[in-house]
DNA sequence: CAGTATCCCCCAGGATACTG
DNA sequence: CAGTATCCTGGGGGATACTG
């Protein structure tokens, strides 16, 4: 502790390469749209998220969850029901990944016409 | 063509998703972080980007060179020596990627500390 | 409904060896 | 130096079946 240690993820074993990981994969940053809609259960989530399976879903969510983005709350109904929901920091972890979204949204079309260009060999 | 079509990621199969492919993987994020500072060779990009193995660094300039965001120029010397190099279309890329990584050097405490909980089953 | 548990396949990616 | 080429293994992740 006597020199500030700052989370450099250009290091092996940072902990931000972690953070890293985990937008890495593709679920967790589809759930954490969605979620912003609001409080969603689980099969809805399963639903607006096309092509994820129940398993990935689950991982996903317990991912979230651990790292303090959701909250999951069971409602002592039958049939059960589920809510999972962002928390502060989830929510502010969107403000990021919208800006990421965005840039898609508006340079997609030149990645793809440069991808084609190589694929074609031209 | 009849509807304006939208890039959806939450739609299997639409090409926004193909971004999130690669934004997801480590090493395209780190290597386009390094290459932020200028032109870069190989073995510099190697050198800095901890961890990453020869075969994956290859193979990510090959995707970023595809899609537009790195130049690869090659200059006939001997020793060969090959730099890498961002497109303006590749800076662009990089101003939402550094909110994504101010956001963890902000927040990765909080995640940590949320991790850390969970796995001591408080 | 919202999961857990299992099996199993595929390929991302590391290690190693070789080349222009 | 800056790569290819090849081999090989771990585990990510789908499919399926079962449960509170």
């Amino acid at each position: 502790m006597t020199t500030p240690q700052e989370y450099d993820p250009y290091v092996q074993g940072c902990p931000s390469r972690a953070l890293l990981d985990r937008i890495g994969d593709r679920w967790t940053v589809l759930v954490i749209g969605i979620l912003a809609d609001g409080p969603q259960r689980f099969s809805q989530l399963r639903r607006r998220v096309d092509g994820v399976s129940q398993k990935m879903l689950t991982q996903t969510l317990r991912g979230l969850e651990a790292d303090g983005l959701v909250t999951r709350t069971v409602y002592a109904e039958v049939p059960p029901r589920v809510e999972y929901e962002l928390t502060a920091l989830g929510h502010s972890l969107r403000v990021p990944l919208l800006a990421l979204e965005d840039w898609a949204r508006e340079h997609m079309d030149e990645v793809l016409g440069s991808r084609q260009r190589v694929a074609e060999r031209v």
